[in-house]
DNA sequence: TAGTGGTCTAGACCACAGC
DNA sequence: CTGTGGTCTAGACCACTAT
């Protein structure tokens, strides 16, 4: 059998996506159209079914068509305006500007749960947690207070790490390997002591970012990062 | 040519990934390792390339793997521990919560470009610009000012639309798709007139959306959007 | 040169949906 | 029932890498 004309090079499958995302970036074909059947495609680009069912499966994975077995395949429904921020290892970001970053560990302990805590953590109130509290900086400015509970169980050695030459994040990263986390970002007023830690007023704009992971099917780490809101944004693109 | 036995859904190729997976996630196989090739997966499952091929190429979509024409097939270095936030229609995820969303728009107008904003458009100061600030609200308590600007040749009917009962974001995801968005979210202390637009006290912290959206090639919109510190948090889950 | 991944074919059997 | 998608086979040719 002919192989397809080989100067060219990008592949039929993907000669076939192109074909089947400017049908739909063009407006041709909307939201919830019926997309050509794959022995349609089959005959149209006179290639075998699985180079077009692997074109229209890929699309699938991507979200650009939806499929039903037995009925067909359909443009996907507009994807709302979703945007996705990363919130990354402070260090990793800190390096990605070309800048320093330090950490300065304030606190390193094990301490009992207080209840709501014990909560979060799925455990009973005054179980032992480990605790630390890091203020990281970045070309010598203090960016983020990161105030970190762990579960002893999820990485027993956590307390014995040297949080100068490396972060948490970094240490948990291979101790508890992520399984899934939730988060959230607030402005809220620096406490006292967040502000000292920070150097900036009391009750100033600050950018909070709240993070619970999850490891093994146990919570692993829930931290509270505090950055001082004129100096620390978080950016993203999609 | 036998089928698989079907009593046990799972297909093949799903199975392989499963067990890539597993080596995996058990440390077995560790960052950087060589896995096994294509030849010696079929060998190992009894299966055809073909199958094998997809669990693979899979998996490398997926970053789990990386793969090298020649060289062979190894474990993708690990992924940073990141985080993603969705950040949607306001309407959308007011509704979600199960409350009323409503919108007050205080200001639709044609305006000339500050020169900060033509720079941002990629147009010439003093280009015309549609403008429109908007208070969005959840049960009754406002919760974002949403000041935004439009190129009117992204959304020529921009000034047209009745912003009580849609959003703008509603408008522009059909007259302007999505082609990619930058963002950012900081937290500063509420000016005076958002603070009284959104009835808190003036310098509290708020909470700041910027997002700037691209569509056909040109900057389409414009946005900044506040919060209330202690009203609102962006969250989500990985 | 031998082994790897990258792609493709021309069939096949199956489950499911709609008529 | 027909047509759809979901999966699988047993080959094949090619480009690339390492030795």
């Amino acid at each position: 059998m002919e192989q397809h004309s080989a100067q060219d090079a990008t592949p039929i499958f993907q000669r076939i996506k192109d074909y089947l995302v400017g049908e739909i970036a063009s407006g041709r074909w909307k939201e919830g159209d019926l997309v050509p059947s794959e022995q349609a495609l089959v005959r149209q680009f006179g290639v075998s079914r699985m180079t077009v069912n692997r074109a229209v499966r890929e699309l699938t994975a991507e979200q650009v068509l939806t499929r039903r077995q037995g009925a067909g395949t359909f443009v996907a429904p507009q994807k709302y305006q979703a945007t996705l921020v990363e919130i990354r290892n402070i260090a990793d970001e800190v390096r990605a500007r070309g800048h320093a970053h330090t950490s300065r560990p304030l606190l390193l302990e094990e301490a009992p749960a207080a209840e709501a805590l014990a909560l979060q953590f799925g455990l009973a109130p005054g179980a032992p947690l480990f605790h630390s509290v890091i203020v990281h900086h970045e070309n010598g400015q203090a960016i983020q207070v990161e105030d970190r509970w762990v579960n002893p169980a999820c990485a027993p050695a956590y307390l014995q790490q040297d949080y100068t030459r490396l972060t948490p994040n970094e240490h948990l990263m291979v101790a508890a390997p992520l399984q899934d986390a939730t988060y959230s970002i607030e402005a809220l007023p620096a406490p006292r002591e967040v502000a000292e830690m920070l150097a900036i007023a009391p009750g100033s704009a600050s950018l909070v970012l709240r993070r619970r992971t999850t490891s093994q099917g146990r919570v692993a780490t829930v931290a509270t990062m505090w950055h001082p809101g004129h100096l620390y944004k978080f950016t993203g693109a999609l």
